[in-house]
DNA sequence: GTGTGATACATCGTAACACGAAGTACTTCG
DNA sequence: CGAAGTACTTCGTGTTACGATGTATCACAC
């Protein structure tokens, strides 16, 4: 999938992820796996923006003798996905005039 | 809108701003207005990036005195639209995915 | 007991990209 | 004359996805 059009899916779909369950870095990529795919690099990163921007909390835990963070969405992260489903409207939009454009000529 | 939800949009509007009638500048920001905004140096580096690519050709012509610059679609440039529309099916999953984790919990 | 693959997280450098700011230059209209 | 609109250009910056690389543990096969 191109890069570009993924760049704002992915914060959501992380927050997406973790929203019911507290999740790690790990699993959220599994979980995701079948929509969309992002290196660990990329998650992390993200993760870490996240954090920044006040959108989840991180806690670490021992699994099986190795370490595990598990991220935890605040309200903050909640009303990111709020936003991101009210700009959906404009983007469909944008999607419509780009078939429309392109059907008025095939 | 967000940045980064536009990112991998505008490159797709401006090809299908100038799909049916060859246009300029000035004119696809106007006719884009009301769905996608963006500024003339976001414009302009899109024009040069997408003739860089082969996506479109550029042909100077003269009106009342000013220079004007009108962009052709090429063959690759609706093929990309092309593509988009191929994608999209892909964004759609990934929407329909941050939704569903999202209304478990409401 | 040694390799191999899965699990788990971290860091660094890079290239792509949108955008604001600022500039040039011509036309129209009050 | 001055302001606003038209039209294109360049520069610098901040954000971001990603490959490459590294560290460390565990399970399982041979």
């Amino acid at each position: 999938m191109d890069v570009q059009l993924k760049r704002g899916l992915l914060d959501v779909c992380v927050l997406a992820a973790i929203k019911n369950e507290d999740s790690y870095g790990y699993q959220i990529i599994k979980d995701m796996k079948p929509y969309i795919e992002m290196s660990e690099s990329t998650l992390y990163t993200i993760l870490k923006r996240l954090e920044n921007m006040n959108m989840l909390t991180v806690r670490s835990a021992e699994h099986n003798g190795r370490l595990r963070k598990y991220y935890h969405i605040t309200p903050q992260g909640i009303q990111r996905i709020q936003d991101f489903k009210e700009e959906w409207e404009e983007v469909i939009s944008i999607y419509r005039f780009v078939i429309k454009e392109d059907e008025n000529h095939e």
